[in-house]
DNA sequence: ACGGCACCTGTCCGATCGGACAGGGGGCGC
DNA sequence: GCGCCCCCTGTCCGATCGGACAGGTGCCGT
């Protein structure tokens, strides 16, 4: 909204550190903040050891961040996030990432992110993001803003269910039969119907097949 | 093997075109390729339609295609690709996206794609798979290439399907009962049941929520 | 000791599904 | 025209599923 209201140079450039495994967007960013006057890319990381280090060594006041270290799970990147924000409060890590993911948005949040942009932003809305972040605002696209309103909506996400249940569950949403499934886990074919009603009732579904659909949106396949 | 053999400087610096709806992979991508000497980028374009006549307006010799444009499906990647290679069958399209996906891998493939690359490759893999492409060659990173391994064994991967069974294994996907499906799509329930027996024999299924598994797991969903 | 919970089992029944018949219609290539 | 393929429809039947009964066991916390 105010984005022009700071033409003056402000006391210091912004420090900024690039954690990112992809090099390519590393150098991209690079490119982009570097025409800025009031922004400095001060480090580079591509792991989250070595963006911890890069950050104890420079003390940036904005880590711009991407969730998808490495092939492996979200949790490096999210897990990073934490330990910076809680060893440097002031410090503002503005998630970066490439897909949307509606719990992903959540979680960085709650794992102290200031912020949370997809790549396809365009630069302008981007360098609008850093500059908020660094002012202790919050920065979100209009896709990631979406997310957390969705998110924060319909919850009853996943709704707990037993060990045997997890079980069946799985199975189920493999394909196999009532029968099948209690050759598996050595338990009558009734039991098992007995644990499928009682998953469709918590996921609210009227099938198996449904079952499995739901399964698959909530990533148990 | 003999990415050394050609230290001369070639007749004419290789011609590329960037296809990405990221501006900031178009940026990193322009910065690496612009340092070397052999290589010019002579045109961008974050959509297909764009791409498409930036390549008629500027004839490169190579394409980088990021497959994933758009949030929608990677049909308009692969459309673009293949309308590409087949106006143009000396162009080398090399595809550069963020994810290795098994069977976008042989797609690309089948598409008219010449190499595949995820972008977290280093730097020079990816100049190296650059030329590997303009000498008619192909190139495909290391996981690229077990992806394409994986792909070739097994597979009678996605069995070709009709419209028509598309449209079911859709709802089928979505655990709608025959019933259903068949108000959803004005025919008989018997149609529908006609269309999921052939579905399931070509999924090589023995129940609708093995169909509902195998979908998922085929990104049907 | 008692209630609560997860887990297990059975019977009975109507609805749905999976599969095998046996057809008809339209489009397309040879 | 003829064959081929896709699409549509019906009937009949056994298998499975979805759901409603009515139970029994063992563990845990109060």
């Amino acid at each position: 909204m105010t984005t022009e209201q700071q033409t003056h140079v402000p006391t210091q450039a912004l420090r900024i550190v690039l954690v990112d495994d992809h090099a390519i967007v590393r150098h991209g960013l690079r490119s982009i903040l570097e025409r800025e006057s009031d922004l400095e890319v001060v480090g580079e990381a591509s792991t989250a050891a070595e963006a911890a280090a890069v950050v104890e060594r420079t003390r940036p006041s904005i880590v711009l961040l991407d969730l998808k270290l490495s092939t492996a799970a979200d949790t490096e990147g999210l897990d990073l996030c934490a330990r910076l924000t809680q060893r440097h409060p002031d410090l503002a890590v503005l998630v970066l990432t490439t897909f949307l993911d509606d719990s992903l948005v959540v979680e960085a949040i709650q794992h102290g992110a200031r912020g949370y942009v997809v790549k396809d932003v365009d630069t302008t809305e981007l360098l609008r993001s850093i500059r908020a972040v660094a002012r202790n605002e919050s920065a979100f696209d209009s896709h990631a803003a979406a997310a957390m309103v969705r998110s924060m909506r319909v919850q009853p996400l996943r709704p707990k269910f037993t060990e045997r249940e997890l079980n069946v569950l799985q199975m189920l949403a493999h394909g196999l039969s009532n029968r099948e499934i209690g050759g598996e886990l050595y338990i009558s074919e009734t039991t098992v119907k007995f644990h499928v009603r009682n998953i469709m009732r918590k996921m609210d579904a009227s099938s198996r097949a449904e079952v499995v659909y739901e399964a698959s949106k909530l990533g148990v396949i």
